[in-house]
DNA sequence: AGACAACTTGACCGACCGGTCAAGTTATGG
DNA sequence: CCATAACTTGACCGGTCGGTCAAGTTGTCT
């Protein structure tokens, strides 16, 4: 690769995580390039589609903060401790970075590594909630799905919040937090979403 | 008005009313002309704006389902069983009908009827709230804003979930009524969004 | 220095959107 | 039956987007 080019792929890489982090993954590719300071067509060459971009900008970004977030949480001696603070942990990330909001929620079904980062990310979510399943903490009927269910439904709402500089979303999680620590839960009404079911209802 | 403008309107209110139910409120005039089999210009004509047709096509039915569920809440015995049942009434409206989810949102500023709706809800909402606040069933930590921002959060998924044939989010809502009324709440961690900042924050 | 490959550019494509308006059509009242 | 006001139409405007590509530029290697 000529030096220019890789100059430009730097640019169009800051200005591509830049964007993504203050509007979410869906700017338009003219936009970053416009940022850049670059030709739209130099975007194009060098990374060929939206999804290959992101996978290059917020990749390994969003896996080391979502592992982050779930090793602390494993790490954390109460289950249920763990559970919660990685609820939290994780909404907050969504609140602070449009740009790991739409990653959970799987939007961005061409991106090989950052569906990967998603498996592994359900995968930890699973541990964390399996674990404090066993430890009584957690209701049984939860599962991880229906955590992935919360957070996508909350991603908008929360960054929109934490936009306009109000922690309401917290609120939000402490009601729910209290649901799902109840002693005495009701039956859920209806059965949860297979990892695929998640999958699809999220990507379409 | 003449009487071929008149089977105009009609045809345009019922193809809007069919396309708002069916993908929302933000559906391209142009394309609820063509369905309507109509140039988008009489469309234009006709009804001025987007938000002159939704007043006239969705404002009632709004005004009719939602009042019904708050009316059908406050006529409960149990003020618990009557709060709980409007959560549910109201999201089963929103997983059912797509406008209807469009407008609880408020998304909409300039339709006065529907603005006019919205409000009427947020009062009904409040009374059926107090109401089970001063019973002590439901935790008194929490607001019509806080139900609001739920279902603003909501609607898009349980929109997506009841297309594809799910009743997930009903799962959802289990677990927040049941951490709300539990008996021993945690503490909010930062206070509720008034009225006016909720508004704020859903029109932005 | 010069040649050649690597790279950049911006005009261009087709598709959408909301919105306007002159010109043509049609209902209707006299 | 016809004049005219009411109405409809679709081309057009300016804007967005994703995406392509011929022509021009510039780095690099010998």
């Amino acid at each position: 690769m000529r030096a220019d080019a890789q100059r430009n792929a730097v640019k169009l890489r800051t200005a591509a995580a830049e964007l993504f982090q203050e509007h979410g993954l869906q700017v338009s590719l003219k936009e970053i390039a416009r940022r850049a300071g670059v030709s739209h067509g130099t975007l194009y060459n060098l990374f060929g589609s939206r999804e290959a971009l992101i996978d290059e900008v917020i990749g390994d970004l969003a896996a080391s903060r979502l592992s982050a977030a779930a090793t602390r949480a494993m790490a954390c001696d109460d289950p249920w401790t763990g559970f919660a603070g990685y609820l939290t942990e994780v909404c907050e990330l969504q609140a602070t970075d449009p740009a790991l909001g739409d990653v959970l929620t799987r939007r961005f079904p061409d991106t090989s590594r950052l569906m990967a980062v998603c498996d592994n990310s359900y995968a930890a979510t699973e541990s964390i909630i399996s674990r404090a399943h066993r430890d009584g903490s957690l209701r049984p009927d939860f599962t991880a799905s229906d955590l992935l269910f919360f957070l996508a439904a909350h991603a908008p709402l929360a960054r929109a919040a934490a936009a306009a500089g109000s922690g309401a979303w917290r609120r939000q999680i402490t009601f729910l937090l209290d649901g799902l620590r109840t002693p005495d839960p009701s039956p859920s009404p209806a059965a949860p979403l297979t990892p695929d079911q998640i999958n699809h209802l999220l990507t379409s």
